[in-house]
DNA sequence: CGACATTTTGAGCCGTCTCAACTCTAGTGG
DNA sequence: CCACTAGAGTTGAGACGGCTCAAAATGTCG
């Protein structure tokens, strides 16, 4: 939605520098190019030919979907290591933007060739995602909404207590089905009984492991 | 959860007897067998080893999950011709139950060699499917959700304006994230502005295909 | 340091849930 | 064939969680 275009260095440099580089990046079936997004910029727009698919170098991606109104739904975010961009058919059903400075492998889709089991599996692995996280949205409280969505960034980024969140907190309710003063109310909770920390106002520190999981049932 | 056994045939009949068989059944890479399951029987359970996928014959399935407390989230329905049960690895992340007596071919996961586009192609749509429902649960009313299942309903049975519903209202609430009593609500209101029939508890009739669409956005 | 965007906090409201009673449907047995 | 029964669905009243609207606080970048 906002375009910035001379920031981009300084946010690189955030969700890039620091720890993590745990993630490996290992779909690699051609030689193919990379590409920098700004923060914010599109990568695809819903309605787009489908001519390419993806991979997160550094950086994070989000997914999303409006209605008429301008609701928004985030079905995905994307960080380092991680595919986006498949499609059931020619055109994406999907927006794609950068959340911060980010640097894309592009694959050319004609270029793929047979499917590879690690692509298949790659596949599957977005739909249990999916899925898992219908249960999120169709069944839980904005407070286990939140605490499952702390324990699986902090998965995803290699079990460490500290979180880096490249995703505002409008991102963040978009994605949970909730608003923004919720969100910040449920992390006001959490950091008031301890069980995480907000060093800063992108990223977390989980303090009690076992209430965050318990929250979440 | 309940075990019908004598009721089966009937159930059949409703699910299978009218109008319908459009759809076609046309992934098949290798000999296979069918087996029957009664109304409300175990497919397989979350945790389960992974040893087939299956293909409705006729009849109705339904996918969900479980939290601790027994709050459930239906993340699909599987109606004639469509594929379930393919797992990202070795175990089954779902359940899987007949609704109505059904029919399915089963096909050993060892068998099928390469996998083949066909497949790729229907996990990628079962994916598209599974991130538009996360708009549904994340961003839409009570009233726009029934609205959204009726329409899905009645695009997969070929687009004719009499829906056949299979499931009960508790599977549609689980599906929809709503309870039966929300669900019961909208059903009404749908039939007292005459924008739904409602012939049996098991099936509806669309009389304004626009109203409904609208209700969407 | 100053301006703007983002986040947090507060107060009141609304949609959906909960709990309860009633109705309808389908199956059972006289 | 009809009354009886159990399960499923519907309807109503009140409660509650998350939303809306508004304002204060914090963080960011010029």
């Amino acid at each position: 939605m906002l375009a910035y275009t001379t920031i981009q260095m300084s946010a690189q440099l955030r969700s890039d520098g620091g720890e993590t580089p745990i993630i490996p990046l290992p779909f690699c079936p051609h030689p193919q190019q990379i590409n920098f997004f700004a923060p914010g910029s599109e990568i695809y727009a819903q309605g787009e030919k489908a001519v390419n698919i993806y991979q997160v170098e550094f950086g994070a991606v989000r997914i999303y979907r409006l209605l008429a109104d301008g609701r928004r739904q985030i079905s995905a975010f994307h960080l380092s290591g991680e595919i986006f961009g498949l499609e059931a058919d020619a055109n994406h059903h999907f927006f794609a933007e950068a959340i911060t400075g980010t640097n894309l492998r592009v694959f050319p889709r004609s270029k793929l060739g047979d499917i590879s089991q690690e692509l298949f599996s790659l596949t599957l692995r977005s739909l249990t995602r999916a899925q898992e996280h219908l249960l999120v949205l169709g069944r839980q409280t904005a407070a286990e909404r939140v605490a499952a969505f702390l324990l699986d960034l902090a998965e995803r980024q290699g079990g460490l207590e500290q979180i880096e969140m490249p995703m505002s907190r409008m991102d963040i309710g978009d994605y949970l089905g909730l608003t923004i003063e919720t969100v910040s109310r449920v992390f006001s909770k959490l950091k008031d009984t301890g069980i995480i920390a907000l060093p800063t106002l992108r990223s977390a520190e989980i303090r009690k492991w076992n209430a965050l999981q318990a929250m979440c049932e």
